[in-house]
DNA sequence: GTCTATAGCTAGATAGAC
DNA sequence: GTCTATCTAGCTATAGAC
């Protein structure tokens, strides 16, 4: 995964997954026999997971007050994204070969996230199109924070993203 | 241009660079003896000076109404995007090959377009702090919502960006 | 200054021993 | 199931004719 996200498909050889997994490369085809685009399918599907775990499944309890599990999913975001120096793994991905190759996954996975935050959203009270907003605008906050960051090499963006969603949610 | 907005510096190859430019591999290699990092510098330096006459220029043209102003730098950046359908040339190139080879010239470029914004906001009253806030959040919802139109296949997210953004300098 | 032809290399992918 | 060795295709880059 950390390979396919800092250097995009084309960029990831199978040089670099065979060192990064400690798998010589016969041995991945031997466990991937789709090649390149099946091992990118699996990081996928393990990003679907991701979301559907530290994601979906925290904002969309609601057996936690609303405050709490946006505390607890932001807490895992930052995580995921090493607070502002890491890449989406989308981002990466989607620039056309990847969009041609797996578009259908990418837009699931971010379709996800934004569900998962419409329903905080509405559960702090919102109607569903205001929700559906509100996600929107996270996810456009974080990513956009993300690309920032990452080109200035300074991560308050991300942080200063996280704080504005936080805020948005409590009121 | 086009080919390393859509397939980055690692997907970009010269056949494609070739048939996209009209000239053959060796020809190119007449005008870039540098290759393919030549290149990219080449359309990164273009880049530049794009921002700078369609966005820095129109922003802190002190001979123009501010709200003018923001409206036909608008209109140029949503022209470069493709009013959301396309890439952002530094969002493709900031993998970690071309952030080792091309760091300094995104972040020039990144640090021209913030400026720009921030010159806007203080036409608009602002205070420095608050402007470059805002010139930061315009750029984090400019890319994010290019992400987002760009993998969901639809360009009102871009369009409901540009939309914020100029409700935020009108107030 | 543009071309054809090709060098030299690395990519993704396979064969077959163990 | 992992390995070494290897294939072929495509890559970046160059040589040299015109």
């Amino acid at each position: 995964m950390s390979v396919f996200r800092s250097k995009g498909y084309d960029g990831a050889s199978l040089n670099e997954l065979a060192e990064a997994t400690g798998l010589k490369k016969a041995s991945l085809y031997h466990r991937f026999p789709g090649g390149k685009k099946e091992m990118t399918d699996a990081v996928l599907d393990f990003m679907e997971a991701w979301i559907n775990e530290k994601v979906y499944m925290v904002l969309s309890n609601s057996e936690v007050p609303p405050q709490r599990r946006l505390k607890d999913a932001i807490h895992n975001i930052g995580q995921v994204y090493g607070h502002g120096t890491k890449v989406c793994l989308y981002r990466s991905l989607s620039m056309d070969t990847g969009m041609s190759l797996f578009g259908n996954k990418i837009e699931k996975g971010i379709g996800q996230w934004l569900e998962s935050f419409s329903i905080l959203g509405e559960a702090v009270g919102k109607d569903v199109e205001t929700a559906l907003k509100m996600a929107k605008q996270s996810f456009i906050e974080v990513q956009g924070s993300l690309v920032l960051s990452k080109a200035m090499g300074n991560t308050e963006p991300f942080a200063q993203a996280i704080q504005n969603i936080e805020t948005r949610y409590s009121s």
